[in-house]
DNA sequence: AGTATGACTCATT
DNA sequence: AAATGAGCCATAC
């Protein structure tokens, strides 16, 4: 995947990247990228949450930019899978950020994650710790 | 350049 | 246990 954040894209002047294992990746990549490359790395089925981004990402304080960086990724070509991103209650809470507030729940139950009450089920069993299984 | 806001989280009340 | 304040940092105006 390359640059597919066209034409406006935020230039790193944070340098978030030195304390990214993966720095081969952010080298070129924006704080944008570097989550949705976490994302895209959730396994099916696996979800895991903004904080555990941001905190791979280095930036563990500041999961409202992970949060971001989602907004922007709907906005964007990459395809992002935005259900899997939970908030650390395992509440759905960027439901109302998808195309129709209960796609994010279909999705997640299509990849075999149980839904309910806007909230991912057994959330904890699931949890998926990028920092932790990215071998941080 | 300063202010306001957000798909968050944590600590305190 | 629910509500509130504060911290975080990139974007938008």
């Amino acid at each position: 995947m390359k640059k597919t954040i066209s034409k406006k894209k935020p230039a790193s002047k944070k340098i978030i990247k030195e304390k990214l294992p993966i720095k081969d990746n952010s080298k070129n990549f924006s704080f944008y990228e570097d989550v949705w490359s976490v994302a895209l790395q959730i396994p099916k089925g696996h979800v895991t949450s903004y904080g555990a981004i941001a905190n791979y990402l280095g930036t563990k304080l500041s999961a409202r930019m992970v949060g971001w960086a989602m907004n922007a990724a709907s906005h964007s070509k990459a395809k992002v899978p935005a259900q899997r991103v939970v908030n650390r209650n395992g509440t759905l809470s960027g439901k109302m950020h998808f195309e129709t507030p209960t796609r994010m729940q279909e999705l997640l139950e299509k990849e075999g994650v149980k839904v309910e009450k806007d909230k991912v089920v057994e959330f904890k069993k699931i949890f998926w710790d990028p920092a932790k299984e990215l071998g941080f």
